[in-house]
DNA sequence: CGGCGTTCGATTGCGCACAATCTAATCGGA
DNA sequence: TCCGATTAGATTGTGCGCAATCGAACGCCG
């Protein structure tokens, strides 16, 4: 009976996540390959602008990666200049990635990006600020975080 | 001056996206990796669902994905029976997708995931369309479509 | 000191994703 | 009818992403 229709594709929030997702990148790609750059490295700059010198498992906390994504990308990242990787010398366990020169040269090429993205939404920032919030607190318990954070 | 801190990642909408895209994924994985599915898979399976017999172009504008994806994909899911492939006899560059018993049977076990989902993130379809809503219409334009449809 | 469990990151294998390129089939116009 | 342009998928190469596994380094406890 109700067997047909269980849920269009287009009513899924999670299609419309996935989608917007795909859109983002795509959206960046003019602005990131003139530099050599993918989204995913974006973030792991985005992260070293913030704060230099982190851990690689610092960069997966960050981005909900784990090191079987992020060493490949780190060296590819270290072969193209923009970051060094080197072992902890008091834990030799650890890996400390640091921007190079070139690296902090890129952030100040970037510093555009984000307004050219938020005119191609043509959204305002008022507008995104609740539904990038409403976005994390959903990501949050979707991961089965919050407990009882309410 | 105002060369430190251009935006933090996490102020970033695009991330949240990102990041919700991913617990999104995560989340679906122990209600389909049962059945051997994969998310992307499962969103094709959505598409034939909810109507059989599309071409690999009709899939891939639903999903905005392109055939060097889902050529692959169609072909891992024809392995696993629950789809078959096959070139119209009126354009031979065509090939429909069709789904097979089995893959109309997976339906029935598959009714109950959504609602499962929307559990997980605590959050009732009231506040789910409106987010849904602007993140569809978020990503029509960065694709650069919807011109003046305001 | 010696041994055990943990942590860190690297590695492997598989699947998704896209740009670029290719081939075959079809369509359209001279 | 023939030739050029277009269209549909397939293929190739590169990079992201995750599960599972591994080995080295560390910390703790006796």
């Amino acid at each position: 009976m109700a067997d047909e229709a269980p849920l269009r594709l287009q009513d899924h929030l999670c299609f419309a996540i996935y989608a917007a997702a795909h859109a983002f990148g795509q959206a960046y790609r003019p602005y990131l390959e003139p530099h050599g750059l993918t989204y995913p490295q974006y973030l792991v700059l985005l992260q070293l602008w913030e704060r230099d010198d982190r851990t690689v498992r610092e960069l997966g906390d960050g981005l909900f990666l784990d090191s079987g994504t992020l060493t490949p990308m780190l060296k590819r990242m270290e072969a193209a200049g923009w970051v060094a990787r080197r072992r902890d010398p008091r834990d030799e366990r650890v890996v400390r990635v640091t921007l190079t020169a070139k690296g902090e040269a890129l952030r100040r090429q970037a510093r555009a990006i984000p307004e050219a993205l938020g005119c191609a939404a043509r959204m305002a920032p008022e507008e995104m600020a609740p539904l990038r919030d409403s976005l994390t607190l959903l990501a949050s318990r979707l991961r089965g975080r919050d407990e009882e954070a309410g």
